[in-house]
DNA sequence: CATCTATGTTGACAGCCATCAATGCGACTG
DNA sequence: CAGTCGCATTGATGGCTGTCAACATAGATG
């Protein structure tokens, strides 16, 4: 793995590597449409609302999330292209595939 | 992903979201033998003898690597299993496969 | 217009992190 | 034994991060 490339993919996974962006992730990934507002997040962690929205906005800036305002609800979708893209790179530190993806 | 995979997973991730313990993982991983010793991995790097050691220190304490010394010579040895599991959980958030993987 | 609701932003604070200089320590070498 | 080499540890420092309280904004509603 060339030192590009490690500087290319940290960011990412740095974005994603703390428990309340993972279960937000994962939530937003798993929800209907792929989407989600953060009226449907928020209540599932322990957490005030601005730090849920912080969390959101790292996730958006590491362009893992995408934001889209209708209304009064702004929704969250997910891109799995980048979470591809992310695994794709991570996966040429080892060349090691997730247990159990194919 | 529950909450408990969470917590289990972003100590790992944390672990490497970093370009220089990404590179240090990937060099071990690819280096002869699947181990390598400081003195291998430090001219790599613009970096100080102490800050590879403790870079070295992190992944070994999140159980991604092992230490063997031999000698003069540490050895660090890659835990395929480890990162095994890790991209196992890792891939539970968006069930997503790292392109080029199968 | 007044108010409520959903969300983002700012400022502040405590805690963690990456890095280096200095030092320590064991092992090899002469 | 004295010196050197390979590596880890300690202490210090500047920067980043997660969290909250307070405030701001913008749309919906009465």
């Amino acid at each position: 793995m060339s030192a590009e490339q490690a500087e290319t993919v940290a960011p990412l996974l740095k974005a994603i590597a703390d428990p309340v962006r993972l279960r937000l992730m994962s939530m937003v990934l798993s929800h209907e449409g792929g989407e989600a507002c953060v009226c449907d997040l928020t209540p599932a962690f322990d957490l005030s609302q601005p730090t849920i929205s912080h969390h959101l906005k790292v996730l958006h800036e590491a362009g893992l999330l995408d934001r889209e305002k209708r209304g009064t609800w702004v929704y969250y979708q997910a891109k799995p292209e980048a979470m591809q893209a992310m695994m794709g790179l991570f996966a040429t530190v080892g060349a090691v595939a997730p247990a159990g993806a194919c």
